[in-house]
DNA sequence: AAGTGGTCTAGACCACGCG
DNA sequence: GCGTGGTCTAGACCACTTG
C-alpha cells in the first residue's frame, strides 16, 4: 500500500517516447526536474516508491532509479533507505556548469562582448607545457581577452591551447565564446579542473576592469580535457568580484 | 578479440569479497582508482572492454559499468562509444569535498585550531530565516569562529544553525570542526550550495587575519542540507587568499 | 512486520566510431 | 562489418527505518 502523502505527477509522463533517440531515463528525469523547479512538487514532497513508479510508467526499476539518481546528483532530490525519496527543502538551482563565461553571461541576459587583446603563437613555458602536456618550448596558441557584459568590463581571460588550434581566427573570438568555437570544431570539453582564489589587481587589470588599483579580484585557473582525455585548454582568468561569482552544488556520494 | 594495447591489472581484484557489506562495484572502483593514482595505469591507458572485465572478475556488466562510472564521475576515466575507456591525461586529483575547512586543513597536515569569537542564540533576521527555512525572529544558533593552521589565522567563519543545535558547547567547537560535531550527532550533510566570491577586508577582518586593511579576501557563502533535505547550516566565511583556495573538478554529464 | 531504497544478475538490442 | 559503450528489461535478495 502506498502512503497517502506521497505524490506523483502522473500526467507529466503520458507521452514517453520509447522509439525516439532520447533515453527513457532522461525523459523521466527532465520532466520530473521541471515539476520540481516549477513548484508542482514542493520542497519536502515525498515521491511514490520506486516500485509504484515502475508500474505507473510501465518501465523497469533500474530505469526509474537512474532517472531519480540524475536529480539526486544535482541536489534536487534526497533518498533515504526505509524512508523514501523527497524533494530537497532548499530551492537550490544553478550549478557551475562546464561552460564558458560567455555562455554564463548570455544566460543572465546581459549582452556579452569580447575584445581580443592578444592572439598569437608563443613557445610554451614550463607551466603551460606541464598543464597542456606538451614539450617545453613547443608552439601553443596564446589568447588574452577582455569580456564585457552590457558594456561593462567584468573579466580578463588569458588562455593557452595546443598548436592544433592555431587556425582559430580573431574574428571568431570576438563573436563567440571559446567553448562555442571548440564545440563547432567537434571538440567537447568533458572534464575540467578549476582552482578558485582571490588576489590584488595590478594597474593594468584595475584600469581595464574599472576598479581601484590594488582592489580585490576573483581568480580562476583551469585546465580542461576533451572526450579523449587530452588537455585542450589552460587558462587563468580574473573577474570583477562585484560582477561575478561562482556557484556550486556539492552532493555527497 | 581484445586489442593488444589494453590494460587490466587483474591481480588487484583477486580478493573481491562477495559476502561482506562493501558493495562489489565499490571494491572494484576503489582498487581501480588506486591503480590509476599510483601510476600503475598511466594517463592514456586503455582499459579492456566491459565484457572482458566482466569475465575477468566474474561479475555482471551493470556492476562493472557502475564501478567505471564512479571514476568517470570524478574525472579519472573517460569513456567513448566505439572506442573504449581510457585514463584521463591530466592528473586531476582533489575534489572540493563536502567537508569542513577544518578537515581540509587536517588533510594538508597543518595543525588546525579554532578560536570561538561568538557563540550565542539570536533571532533570525530575514536572510538567515530564508536560508534555514525558519520563521523570521525565531531562535537560531549563531557562531563566529577564527580558524588557524599552524598558528596562522586563515579564515573567519560565521554560521547559523537551527535552534535544535543549541546544546553544542563552545568546548566542542574549539576541539573539532562543525561538520565533525554534526556527524557525531548523527547529522550527515548531503547537499550543499556554495557561492564563491571576493571582496575587500574590513578593519576587524584584516587585523584578525594579519593582512592589509582593504586587502582582498576570498569569500564563501553556503547553505547545507542533511539526508532529509532539511537546511542544517547557513554560513558566510572569508579566507586569506594566499593561504586558501577552492579546487573543483567538473565533469560533463 | 512492513515498507523502503541499495545491490546484483544475465541477458537483450541499439548507436556510434572505425577500418 | 565489427567492436565499443549506451540503454533497457524482469526479476532477485539484502539492509535499513519505522511502527
Amino acid at each position: 500500500m502506498v502512503s497517502a502523502d506521497t505524490v506523483w505527477p502522473d500526467h507529466l509522463f503520458a507521452d514517453l517516447d520509447r522509439t525516439g533517440p532520447i533515453p527513457l531515463y532522461f525523459q523521466v528525469s527532465s520532466r520530473l526536474e521541471a515539476a520540481i523547479r516549477s513548484g508542482e512538487l514542493p520542497p519536502g514532497s515525498r515521491l511514490e516508491n520506486e516500485i509504484a513508479i515502475t508500474q505507473h510508467l510501465g518501465i523497469s526499476r533500474p530505469t526509474v532509479r537512474r532517472a531519480i539518481q540524475e536529480l539526486v546528483d544535482i541536489g534536487l532530490l534526497v533518498r533515504r533507505r526505509g524512508i523514501g525519496t523527497q524533494v530537497v527543502q532548499g530551492q537550490i538551482t544553478r550549478q557551475v556548469e562546464l561552460t564558458s563565461l560567455y555562455e554564463d553571461l548570455k544566460n543572465t541576459a546581459r549582452e556579452p562582448g569580447t575584445k581580443v587583446l592578444i592572439h598569437d603563437i608563443v613557445e610554451a613555458d614550463e607551466i603551460v607545457a606541464e598543464r597542456l602536456r606538451v614539450p617545453v618550448g613547443s608552439n601553443v596558441v596564446h589568447l588574452r581577452r577582455q569580456r564585457t557584459a552590457g558594456g561593462v568590463s567584468i573579466a580578463i581571460l588569458e588562455n593557452y591551447l595546443p598548436e592544433a588550434f592555431g587556425d582559430i581566427t580573431t574574428e571568431q573570438l570576438q563573436l563567440r565564446g571559446l567553448y562555442q568555437i571548440l564545440r563547432a570544431r567537434g571538440v567537447t570539453i568533458r572534464v575540467a579542473n578549476q582552482l578558485i582564489g582571490a588576489r590584488r589587481a595590478d594597474t593594468d587589470e584595475s584600469t581595464r576592469l574599472g576598479i581601484d588599483d590594488g582592489g580585490p579580484l576573483l581568480t580562476m585557473e583551469r585546465v580542461a580535457y576533451d572526450n579523449a582525455g587530452e588537455a585542450i585548454e589552460y587558462g587563468h582568468h580574473c573577474y570583477r568580484p562585484d560582477m561575478y561569482s561562482f556557484e556550486t552544488t556539492l552532493v555527497a556520494r
